[in-house]
DNA sequence: ACCTGAACACCGTTCAAGT
DNA sequence: ACCTGAACACCGTTCAAGT
């Protein structure tokens, strides 16, 4: 058995960014802590990936895989699995907050992608809507879980503070606001949360469905 | 006349940032880059302002302002209110790509953020929405909206290529995709594009409307 | 073909020092 | 109070060189 050509390849690379996500999940990997995890100089990884935004795009393609694009294709009713993939996604990403920003530094148009955005075209067509309208419903609920990701992500409290107690210094904050800002303080407050997400996502299907006609 | 004590403040480091960015509208400005323009060192930015992420804040404050969140107040029909900020916000940081990164790096809790999302309240509320709906919605809009620009911004092209043969080369791979994909390769190639922005905020307040019940 | 050494041109941030 | 000099600990990327 002789010994291997390459010591590595793209997935293990992939790889390393994710367990620099593990270790600290809010910051973001660079190219010199990937390499340095792999035990390797920098300009190795240059080997296997033309550029920064090309590694993260391929990490792109991973959280896509991750969060189960499979269960958009059937089985549970159109809109469920609409919700559901849209949800996972976001807990994914929030899950690893240093991740997000890759997700907007280049197109998205991996493999992946576009299996999800088939799984949604399925999704979309089969409640109803017309071909191009699903497209456009697909791409529009994309844009909504991503846009919601990474604001939450930007309000993330930092390492000393906790979520409950930055909940409620916003809500005081916003409770000496303008009028119509103090009455609704406390949902406000909790904007970047799963359950407001999720109702957004909701409210932006309830649309989607309705021009229908 | 005695010279002045400070040669700086706040907004002049404001109008830095913006002349970076009309300069070279792609580009994320830096501290050091805008220090430099200052004829100022980089370190001397800190007596004015304690971080890069504080800085970028006050940009987003600018931002926000300069998509006029005064005509949200009223005048027109309240959902071209909503309509009209959202889309006139996407273009100001589209036509700046580079600043769009500064809304995703911190809590957006400035005075100019508290008032678009009173400006939007009001619109809701004048819509028929409940205060708790209303408040959801607004934000609704807002993550609708920096998703969008933030997801166009990673999508435009580099200085190479013109955004026509972009777009041409995407409707080609799309063609080649998956069945769903391919049959709906024209919408979905411009799924950046500003008609879809507005279809989808659209589609996102028609959704929100129905849950008046 | 793969990896390294060394360098380049950057970053944000700090701290003691000058005025 | 404001600004600087100098340094620290980083970045991504290149290029010639070694195996």
């Amino acid at each position: 058995m002789k010994g291997p050509k390459r010591s590595l390849d793209v997935s293990k690379i992939v790889n390393a960014v994710m367990e620099l996500l593990d270790e600290e999940p809010a910051a973001a990997p660079t190219l010199r802590g990937v390499a340095a995890r792999l035990g390797v100089r920098p300009n190795t990884l240059y080997t296997y990936v033309p550029d920064r935004v090309a590694l993260e795009g391929v990490v792109v393609e991973h959280l896509l895989e991750l969060a189960g694009p499979a269960a958009l294709a059937g089985g549970t009713p159109w809109r469920e699995r609409i919700t559901g993939y849209a949800l996972r996604l976001r807990a994914e990403l929030l899950s690893r907050p240093g991740v997000v920003p890759f997700f907007f530094s280049g197109p998205m148009n991996g493999p992946n992608a576009v299996m999800v955005g088939e799984g949604l075209l399925a999704a979309f067509t089969e409640g109803g809507l017309r071909p191009d309208d699903a497209a456009r419903a697909a791409y529009a609920v994309i844009v909504h879980v991503l846009g919601s990701a990474a604001l939450a992500a930007a309000d993330l409290p930092g390492p000393g503070t906790s979520e409950a107690e930055t909940l409620e210094a916003r809500r005081t904050a916003l409770a000496a606001g303008p009028p119509l800002t103090a009455a609704t303080a406390a949902t406000a407050a909790a904007w970047n949360s799963p359950e407001q997400a999720e109702w957004g996502i909701n409210r932006l299907i309830d649309g989607c469905v309705r021009s229908l006609r």
